[in-house]
DNA sequence: ATGAAAGCGCTAACAA
DNA sequence: TTGTTAGCGCTTTCAT
């Protein structure tokens, strides 16, 4: 750590220390086995004792590695995000990696401007809901590693939930509650990649139920969004709501309950994601669950695997939880 | 970015287009204003141009500066964090830094030890809810630029919510509402800083008001935790619990209500931090906010200040907030 | 199996 | 005001 001197102690320390050349002291620390066992044990137990620990500055100037990723994402405010970030810190910390985390605050100027100022900072990109065009996505994958979750191009590596299975589950579990006509309320911004997929998906399952579906929005995608959303919501007519996410579908059902709507002998609320606070809101939320840890998990995996085998897409699945605040269609 | 060869554009790359040194090229980026004002455009246009964005890995082994900040919490699972995340991301970025996450799951040694292996890599620590030892605390601090968050040691800089205010507040508003009888869930570690302080304060306090207290504990400082403390702490005779904080108070709440306590009639409920869900869950809880975002913030700047005026203790108000969970004590 | 030497891309004295 | 020259601490050929 530090010498007597006060100095931080540096890999000449401990060459000088052990009688071999810096060189070496790098090799005993980075490939042991390539060196003699006892000259690797000595030096191992030189950089122990003055306790030596490689600046990784240094490193990565040196060996290109900078052993960290990037997170990037829209912001920290929603739920759904901290799961992603707990999976993927957990995941990079166990890979030996260090994850840098940055928000964009909506703006894709500065999406594209931090991936920029990061660049040779971190040896991958996780981009998360990235709101960059696709040409601009391609471009970067040019010359970064980078891995997108929930949004897919054509030929970039990504991580997204199903988003047909999750419509799908929902709008089963609906139909078989006997409702004919369901609301989606979007999530902004409008081109969101899961927003569309989920109204595309609710829509033609939908179809081939034989419910009528419409969307409203786009709104906010948090409790605020869906408070704004609720009366108008109430004012198509139909008998249940599908929010963009779980905090809207929880902000819906708040501005009901105000109105003395009850939920669900009137309307019925599902959300997606199943975030914190879901099973716990009142009534308690039926949701399409997102595996979030896992999302981020796979997504620090594809960005550490061999360059070889990449290009992959993952798909994860949704599955339905069914609380209280649906129930079988009024009338 | 890339030069037409596909190479990363280095200050050299912009140097020779620019015909001036590179050093020269440097300075026109990083102290402009010591430059002849055509040069420095001059330069400036033709980085532009090539798209230049010095490397920070190896800026960072230069100016021995890496602009960035690491932020060290037990878990990424407390809601709690996720507001100092938030906070934290958002000042650094402002300052033009970037943030490192990481999570030491609860373990001195993990948390002392990302120290070590972050060293040089980051300008500063942030270190929230540290676990370690007093003495390794000030002896990091020796070679490190660190601010605690939620724990004082003599001499460190540091952002805490006031404990003595919190307990104050609820201890107040406990007695008058009738309250006799209070007990206290005390969180896991039961060394945790806040959580002595806290029950402390809530002693202290309930001495002076005539209320009897009592600690229980410690527990999990989750919902879990809070789920099991509940039949223990009914089971005292109190007419009114205050939990650790808000998601253990929400495992209380939701325990009673399985039993068929009722909250507040038969028992009032107190959390602390003002979490995301406390204001949402079933009934309401009353607790003393924690401003999350701020305590991010503060600490942020008080490792981005001048070296000269540090050591500073940053106290935050905690404040009251009075929902559905508390109410007259019975009989 | 080990050492010598050349960089990685940039900053920062020091010169001019 | 600008160029020259050393490094920053490490990795990595290339020799030996």
């Amino acid at each position: 750590m530090v010498s007597p001197a006060g100095r931080v102690v540096t890999i000449s320390d401990v060459a000088a220390e052990a009688q071999v050349a810096r060189s070496t002291v790098s090799r005993a620390l980075n490939h042991p086995g390539r060196l003699n066992l006892r000259t690797q044990q000595h030096i191992q137990a030189v950089a122990d004792r003055l306790g030596y620990h490689p600046n990784p500055v240094a490193r990565a100037l040196g060996s290109q590695r900078t052993e960290s990723l990037a997170l990037l994402l829209p912001n920290l405010s929603n739920q759904f995000f901290f799961g992603v970030i707990r999976g993927a810190e957990e995941q990079a910390a166990a890979a030996g990696h260090t994850l840098v985390l940055a928000g964009f605050r909506g703006d894709p100027d500065q999406e594209s401007s931090r991936i920029a100022g990061l660049s040779g900072a971190v040896d991958g990109f996780i981009l998360v809901a990235a709101r960059m065009a696709q040409g601009e996505l391609q471009r970067i994958a040019g010359t970064h590693r980078i891995a997108l979750v929930n949004r897919q191009v054509l030929g970039l590596p990504s991580v997204v939930v199903d988003p047909v299975m999750g419509a799908t589950h929902a709008m089963e579990h609906l139909a078989s509650l006997g409702h004919r006509r369901v609301v989606y309320l979007g999530g902004a911004p409008k081109q969101n990649w899961m927003n569309v997929r989920r109204w595309k998906s609710i829509r033609s399952r939908g179809a081939s139920l034989g419910v009528e579906t419409h969307q409203l929005g786009p709104f906010a995608p948090s409790q605020f969004g869906g408070a704004a959303a609720a009366d108008a919501a109430v004012a198509t007519g139909a008998t249940a709501v599908i929010a963009f996410n779980d905090p809207m579908a929880i902000g819906v059902m708040r501005r009901l309950a105000e109105r003395g709507v009850d939920v669900p002998d009137v309307v019925s609320v599902m959300g997606f994601d199943d975030v914190y606070g879901s099973d716990f809101c009142s009534p308690s939320l039926t949701t399409l669950a997102s595996p979030t840890e896992e999302i981020g998990r796979a997504a620090v995996r594809l960005l550490l695997e061999p360059a070889g085998d990449r290009a992959h897409s993952v798909v994860l699945p949704a599955h339905l939880v069914i609380r209280n605040s649906t129930g079988p269609a009024p009338g």
